[in-house]
DNA sequence: CTTAGCACTCGCGTTCTCGGAGTGCTAACA
DNA sequence: TGTTAGCACTCCGAGAACGCGAGTGCTAAG
């Protein structure tokens, strides 16, 4: 072994077992490699370049006489340093861009650019909801229900609506109701959500002074309506393509399988791990347990944030198996976040 | 074998093969069914009716030396008339009860309903959202966006609230909208989603006599909302515990349970399949290949509608696979109905 | 440092065997 | 005529044995 902790020829020999290995799934012998690698070295010498990359942690044997398989560690470098990623063709460019302007309602489009990342990948993709929070309150309506039971709708941002049930003290006629909104919507609209528990605290202040019962019932209902947001709901997202990692082999497994899935449907732990990529501002990469997911641990998330107008809404990504093309993947997320970003600007 | 198709002690038969076949899943022989039956006969004898059994389609045998399987014809004559459905235990009911009732809104109801029929049952659990044309238009909302798109909102029946985005042929006004949305909703309030276009049409002769150009308008817009109510979006529902179903042995061939789950996916045959429940009044069975349904051939599904004041609103039920626990499953399916249908029923 | 040679090791697919479970048939029995 | 015991037969599935192919590590020579 030379001075250099990994020298030139180790890193590409490294790189043509990853690419091989992610090509068809087989542990990749050393006369295999020595052909693949168009280096005119024996197979005995790659031999020797693989006990030393081995002892690297960077590749394994699954066995005792099998070639070797990349690690996370493997894999890690390959992404970080060794990786070559290829622009998109353009005419799948063009495709992507006429499948996600097709849309208009933003929910629409969301869900859209998730199946697209599923369709190109063959991957599961997942596109995750821009937070309520950082979304501003257009207009708040109060509607009558049964007795006193009120429909309060919510109308945020631009085309997003909301509607919940809260519990009034009393009964409010619908004149009452509608006055409460109009005050309400002075004092609130165009205020983030997130905020909105705040001002209502201030609002509060001044009613209380003032005196107006008509303010401090219309406080009361808002406070309830907003009350549990910002506990449930905290995010969510649209997943396409789930099934498309049954047909990995590495995915034969019944019982992780099923785990992957009840994690799909739990979201929870899912959301949290994208979250992570909210405030990263570009694409990350978790390959294998780097997620710190048991669920995970056989896959690979590649994760970009998507953003508006220099604000970041949220996060897509892919979610595959470890042995993904990175090369391809890569820019499709990259450029299917990009799209997202132009296609949610409202414009006109 | 005797005068009659299917003497006692045959069905006899047939029933203790199935329930055994049921509890854990081996094909059942001669000498078993011989001891299970408590019928004091000699294996031979089984044999015998076995092979009656077997003329008439009733049970198979997978290979020579095997014992019998009950066919999905055997299971038919198996719920239809020898099933002996045992009614659900006090304390079960009481906890179905209890969770059914601890959510408010319907939305949340249902998907509380679909999850408790997937816990009770270890499969799948499936409700189908009302049809939003039976249900009536309560009020209707427009909101200008940016240029000519305006931002509509449904409130539809009790509680739940729709919106969609129109483009309009020219500006308007929030006032404009305002008065469009009064005449519209003093003309459409009430009426039921599905009768919405036949009443606009009314309404746009009436408009056109008078040629009040507002009117006219408002109405266009109106038939913009509307356009695609019919076609699209025509159904859902919301599945709980599909994963459960990953459990199953008869699940363990990868390529089906795919097909299977796309099948959740794609919810078109689904909804159709379960469509069919909606018109039967009662609950219905649909054992392996019954259902006419490629990815459910090896699925039974167990449907029963649910209503409120006498009018059905959708159908709920479970699918798992052929050999469940139908006398178990059966009462389940039946009482979750019941209660669902008194829990969206609107009180006080 | 590289390479050829060699012995060695594993995993995997194939084949074979063997035992158990269960059947159908026949003949005797009530 | 229905029931039963006996028997030969079939088939599946679990192991064991085997050979083969792929690949390795080591050693010694270039």
């Amino acid at each position: 072994m030379s001075g250099e902790l990994l020298n030139e020829r180790a890193q590409h020999l490294l790189k043509v077992l990853v690419e091989r290995f992610i090509r068809d799934g087989q542990p990749v012998g050393s006369r295999t490699l020595a052909k693949e690698s168009g280096m005119a070295l024996s197979p005995a010498t790659i031999r020797n370049v693989m006990a030393d990359l081995e002892e690297l942690g960077l590749v394994a044997a699954p066995h005792t006489s099998a070639g070797r398989v990349p690690t996370v560690q493997g894999y890690r470098l390959f992404v970080d340093s060794l990786l070559s990623v290829q622009p998109l063709e353009a005419r799948t460019l063009d495709s992507m861009e006429r499948q996600i302007e097709s849309q208009a309602e933003p929910q629409r489009i969301l869900a859209g650019a998730s199946s697209m990342l599923a369709e190109l990948t063959a991957m599961a993709g997942v596109v995750m909801l821009p937070r309520r929070g950082d979304l501003s309150l257009r207009r708040l309506e109060f509607l009558p229900l049964s007795d006193t039971r009120v429909l309060v709708i919510l109308v945020i941002s631009d085309s997003e609506v909301q509607n919940r049930i809260i519990h009034t003290e009393r009964r409010f006629s619908a004149a009452e109701l509608q006055q409460a909104a109009n005050y309400l919507n002075q004092a609130l609209a165009g205020k983030r959500m997130g905020q909105l528990r705040e001002t209502l605290l201030r609002e509060m202040e001044e009613a209380r002074q003032s005196m107006n019962r008509m303010m401090l019932e219309a406080i009361q209902m808002a406070e309830q309506t907003f009350a549990d947001d910002e506990a449930s709901g905290q995010g969510d997202f649209v997943l396409a393509g789930q099934t498309q990692l049954m047909d990995y082999a590495e995915m034969a497994d019944m019982g992780r399988l099923r785990q992957l899935f009840d994690a799909f449907n739990q979201k929870r732990d899912l959301l949290q791990l994208l979250d992570r990529s909210l405030s990263a501002e570009s694409m990350q990469i978790f390959i294998g347990s780097e997620s710190g997911y048991g669920p995970l641990s056989d896959c690979s998330v590649i994760a970009a944030p998507y953003s508006v107008k220099g604000e970041t809404l949220g996060v897509l990504g892919v979610i595959g198996p470890t042995r993904m093309n990175y090369q391809r993947v890569i820019p499709i997320v990259d450029v299917t976040a990009k799209l997202l970003g132009a296609a949610l600007n409202p414009r006109q």
